[in-house]
DNA sequence: CTTAGGG
DNA sequence: CCCTAAG
């Protein structure tokens, strides 16, 4: 019943923003889409967090709405456009929601062995996750004029990973409302110099809201207006051309064709989403480390980005990071009174990584990054996707999987 | 061209 | 992410 009224509102948005974008309907992401659609399928009787969570900002929804239409007045198409989707959570429910998906988070630690089982309880998270990095964004862009500096340098701070989107959500969101009220006045005076910051966020934002709303999309079959938003917030990004462009969402960006290709691949960093960890993850486990190509072409086809030199990088870091805060991460990033300073990756990917990294270590490592922490002979739990594969992974080498 | 490794 | 070296 939960789920009846999540479809029903996210339809809604939809329709609303399509509205606007309906012409340029965006092709490409099938497999993205297939990708986590299959993650969202399933779960079905997981937990009702999700619907929970969900259906937590719906309520706050029209409440949202309206808040945006006076406070965003100035960029009103804009925040539709980019907001649309995201911001619907937003705002006033961010704290909250921040806060149950954190206890989700930590129920998932505990119960994470049974849900490791299917291992789309681990998916179920990280998606919910990414829904809730994108909204922070959205909701901060449209507020933070003034707050830039903050919004900026956690964007800026975050390491490639997911790990930015949280800690830049965690730090704002309680200001959220109040900033975005007083950003309207101030945003013709700063307009200018913000500007620059602000296409900066873009980068950031999209990086994170495009694969993102690719994992929503399949769960509403019919919302390929997201893309299309990208085109919309062009207008909005005064100077930073090409390389804005460029950050659309994967195929997007070849289809405009802007000025030049020089800004094809993206020179700086294109922020990795969950969704696209776990893609790799799970690609790794199903291929092999090392085999970069071979995953980037089945997994990652439709991501225009993402060199296999970028997954290798990616999956270097998520080693790196997956064994630093090896037990707790909690007791890493909480030190102070920044709250959500950095949320790593959800506790299930990380089990995840370790698995994998255990399975198979890093080329040329051999087992010192690991070994460190606890390492769980394979016999504990088999993360039943990998354990079946691992092992030929390696070898059938001879590329004639496809 | 693909991967590994360092910056 | 970028660049280089090695297979």
């Amino acid at each position: 019943m939960k789920t009846d009224r999540k479809q029903h509102l996210i339809k809604k948005l939809c329709n609303m923003k399509r509205q606007r974008v309906d012409q340029s309907i965006v092709p490409g992401l099938e497999d993205e889409a297939t990708e986590v659609a299959h993650l969202l399928a399933e779960p079905k009787s997981e937990h009702v967090s999700r619907d929970g969570v969900l259906c937590f900002g719906k309520d706050n929804l029209e409440k949202h709405l309206k808040m945006e239409d006076f406070s965003c007045a100035f960029d009103y198409g804009w925040k539709i456009n980019y907001g649309g989707l995201d911001s619907i959570h937003g705002q006033g429910g961010d704290d909250l929601k921040l806060e149950v998906l954190d206890g989700l988070l930590d129920e998932v630690d505990e119960v994470d062995d049974i849900h490791a089982a299917h291992d789309i309880s681990g998916a179920c998270e990280d998606f919910l996750l990414d829904i809730e990095f994108p909204e922070k964004h959205s909701v901060l862009d449209c507020g933070p004029r003034e707050g830039s500096t903050l919004r900026n340098s956690s964007s800026e701070s975050h390491s490639p990973g997911f790990s930015g989107s949280s800690n830049s959500a965690g730090g704002i969101s309680e200001s959220s409302i109040p900033t975005v009220q007083e950003s309207n006045s101030k945003n013709g005076v700063l307009g200018n110099m913000v500007s620059c910051d602000l296409h900066r966020n873009f980068r950031s934002k999209y990086g994170c809201q495009g694969p993102v709303l690719d994992t929503i999309r399949p769960t509403i079959e019919d919302v390929q207006d997201l893309d299309v938003s990208d085109d919309d917030e062009e207008p909005l990004e005064l100077e930073s051309d090409c390389e804005f462009s460029a950050s659309e969402s994967e195929d997007q960006h070849k289809r405009t064709k802007r000025s030049k290709t020089a800004c094809d691949r993206r020179k700086h960093q294109t922020m990795w989403t969950l969704a696209e960890v776990i893609k790799l993850v799970d690609g790794i486990a199903q291929y092999g480390v090392g085999r970069w190509t071979d995953i980037k072409r089945l997994l990652f086809a439709s991501s225009a980005y993402r060199t296999p030199v970028d997954l290798r990088d990616k999956w270097r870091n998520l080693l790196r990071s997956s064994s630093a805060h090896g037990h707790n991460r909690r007791e890493l990033q909480v030190q102070n009174n920044v709250k959500h300073a950095v949320r790593p990756l959800p506790k299930p990917v990380v089990r995840r990584i370790r698995e994998l990294a255990t399975i198979h270590p890093y080329p040329r490592v051999r087992s010192s990054k690991i070994s460190s922490v606890d390492y769980v002979p394979s016999s504990k739990q088999p993360t039943t996707k990998v354990a079946p594969v691992y092992s030929p992974a390696r070898n059938l080498r001879g590329k004639n999987c496809c």
